[in-house]
DNA sequence: AAAGACCACAACCGCCATTAT
DNA sequence: CATAATGGCGGTTGTGGTCTT
């Protein structure tokens, strides 16, 4: 038959550790190892604990080495780059970060640093009135569709009627999901075509890297740079540039890529059947630069079931 | 001052591939 | 081989502290 119990569950301690069971674990620990075998561990060292639960203990917080509290700022890049390329996948992510566990990453990604990117993307929040004239867009289809229940960037409420960018110096984390194929025509700037969706969408992972994700289209007269975040499902919005011959009456002179039109953000209010226009402060050439700029990363995949495509941007 | 909301973090839970019997 | 438990992982929750109303 199989292996025996481990551990008879009735008679286990469960919840936080004393400082008591610290000690006790650690000193065993140090003195004998962990001999390859946490179930048997805690009756040579005396715990009325389950084995999984000793391991988690010292994996997380007494194992020596382990960095506790103030993420760096090199470390948030390494999280948001390494999460924008891979996801979730946090024992990986510490690998890479020394002293530092999964567990706190995890924690540290759902509770703060997942806020701090609103970088480029809208603050919803914003009840500033919009900058932009409203105008139609004429192929709702090309919206990207996003939804929050993802819950990885719930920038947005169902109760925000508007999207309005704040102008955060702050890096941004950009994610999108469309529901339908992405568009053969559309642009890629910067990128390969074949990092772009297949069309049946059969790939499971498409491809990393800055400047390769960023899509650009035009319909109607309209450039389309397609970026967006996580959003309700009464929402739908996308980046996009102003009408063509828009005339760039500027004068600034320090940045040589300060032509083109102002970079719009357009959302959809499904309940009001409304669509708003609002202007970036950055425009198209400005997000392009930030985009290739080597701080950047993003890659696009599709889920398991090839009904989503979803990507991350990280500025 | 009390109650409730919010937050950070440690710990737990379930799943799955691997391993031991 | 068949089976049952382990170890590792990621999602989620419980808890204690702090902030708000």
């Amino acid at each position: 038959m199989g292996r025996a119990p481990c551990c008879d569950k009735a008679n286990v301690k469960k919840g936080p550790w004393s400082p008591e069971e610290d000690a006790k674990l650690k000193e065993f620990i140090e003195k004998h190892g962990t001999g390859g075998n946490w179930i048997a561990l805690p009756q040579k060292a005396g715990l009325k604990r389950c084995g999984k639960s000793c391991r988690l203990r010292w994996l997380n917080y007494l194992r020596p080495n382990i960095k506790h509290g103030e993420f760096s700022d090199e470390e948030d890049r390494i999280i948001c780059t390494l999460y924008a390329s891979i996801g979730s996948r946090w024992s990986i992510i510490a690998s890479q970060l020394p002293g530092r566990t999964d567990n706190d990453i995890k924690n540290y990604w759902n509770t703060k640093l997942k806020k701090k990117l609103i970088g480029i993307i809208p603050h919803a929040a914003s009840n500033k009135s919009l900058a932009g004239p409203i105008e139609p867009i004429s192929d709702p289809q090309s919206f990207l569709y996003c939804n929050n229940n993802n819950n990885n960037f719930p920038f947005f409420t169902s109760s925000q009627s508007s999207c309005n960018y704040q102008g955060n110096q702050e890096m941004g984390l950009v994610d999108l999901q469309c529901d339908y194929p992405l568009k053969e025509n559309m642009l890629m700037f910067g990128g390969n075509e074949n990092s772009c969706s297949s069309s049946d969408g059969s790939c499971s992972q498409i491809s990393y890297g800055g400047k390769d994700h960023v899509k650009q289209e035009e319909i109607g007269g309209l450039q389309r740079f397609m970026i967006s975040n996580g959003l309700d499902e009464n929402y739908k919005f996308m980046l996009h540039c102003g009408k063509i011959n828009q005339v760039d009456g500027d004068d600034d002179h320090h940045h040589h890529h300060h032509h083109g039109d102002p970079l719009m953000i357009s959302s959809f209010d499904k309940a009001n059947g409304v669509v708003k226009n609002s202007e970036l402060e950055y425009d198209l050439e400005e997000v392009k630069q930030l985009i290739s700029s080597s701080g950047s990363c993003g890659f696009m995949f599709n889920d398991e079931n090839k009904t989503h495509e979803r990507g991350m941007y990280y500025f």
